[in-house]
RNA sequence: UGAAGUUGGUCUACC
């Protein structure tokens, strides 16, 4: 089973379905019970490609079939869903999954945090939250980075910062992901100088700026129009061996343009 | 030995 389990992933990872169905109707055809998991990567498989409802009907056939769904199944689905924009479905199912007796746990949690966040529903947000204490459910590095993320985007940076000292308090180290939330955040208000703080800052921290962090850099310095700026941190980066992808260079390539720098930018290109 | 959550650009469509 886990071997078949393992295959059917790499089915779903690269998008064909249809393959990993058909390896599951083999699977037990030949006699092997496939279990919880193997379910839970079929389901998985239809949520990454966006059948957020397929994903639904195969958790009902799961329940009618096997013993009993559990809280990563309805995870898997409770986040598809958020990031359709479907937070309240998101919530109907989390009540259903606990009056069935399965509890939400931390992911749980953040993902319907993220999609209320994203939909603006702070009150909600911060009523779950209230939730988790009660239950004793602790937040982690991805739960803190979720909220310093949604903070930032709404342009609270001093709230983002706050939760990035609340969660150090916790004994969870912002990692990268942290950071580069924050330097995201400082870009969107044309705020470079505080920016490059938090890029030293990381750094100071033992957290190495990736592709991420250098890109939203140079989006940040295109954006108040500092080329020279941009162009000096993709030297940097490609220096610390990084390879500039495709979001780099239609970044760069963007900021030339609109200082008038097409035949630089046709170079780049 | 197998399954779930967090960060960057552009463009397009709709409102």
């Amino acid at each position: 089973v886990v071997t078949f389990t393992t295959l059917i992933n790499g089915f779903c990872v690269e998008g064909n379905l249809v393959q990993a169905i058909r390896l599951l109707e083999h699977t037990e055809k030949v006699g092997y019970q496939s279990d919880i998991r193997t379910f839970g990567v079929i389901i998985n498989g239809l949520c990454s490609i966006g059948d957020t409802t397929a994903a639904i009907s195969c958790l009902r056939k799961l329940e009618e079939r096997i013993w009993k769904a559990n809280v990563v199944v309805y995870s898997m689905i409770i986040n598809s869903l958020c990031k359709d924009g479907l937070v309240s479905e998101a919530l109907g199912l989390c009540s259903e999954m606990t009056s069935k007796g399965i509890q939400p746990n931390v992911v749980t949690y953040s993902c319907l945090i993220q999609g209320l966040c994203n939909s603006c529903r702070w009150k909600e947000a911060s009523a779950l939250l209230n939730e988790m204490r009660q239950r004793g459910v602790m937040l982690d590095v991805t739960t803190f980075n979720i909220l310093a993320d949604a903070l930032s985007k709404e342009g609270m940076i001093v709230g983002a910062k706050s939760i990035i000292g609340f969660m150090i308090q916790m004994g969870e180290k912002p990692d990268v992901f942290t950071y580069n939330s924050l330097i995201d955040g400082y870009c969107l208000q044309n705020q470079m100088n505080e920016a490059t703080k938090v890029f030293h800052l990381m750094v100071s921290q033992g957290s190495l700026p990736d592709m991420v962090t250098y890109s939203s850099l140079i989006h940040g310095w295109c954006k108040v129009r500092n080329i020279d700026n941009a162009m000096h941190l993709l030297d940097e980066m490609v220096s610390k061996g990084f390879i500039p992808d495709v979001v780099t260079w239609t970044t760069l390539i963007g900021g030339l343009c609109q200082v008038g720098r097409t035949l630089a930018a046709k170079e780049l290109f």
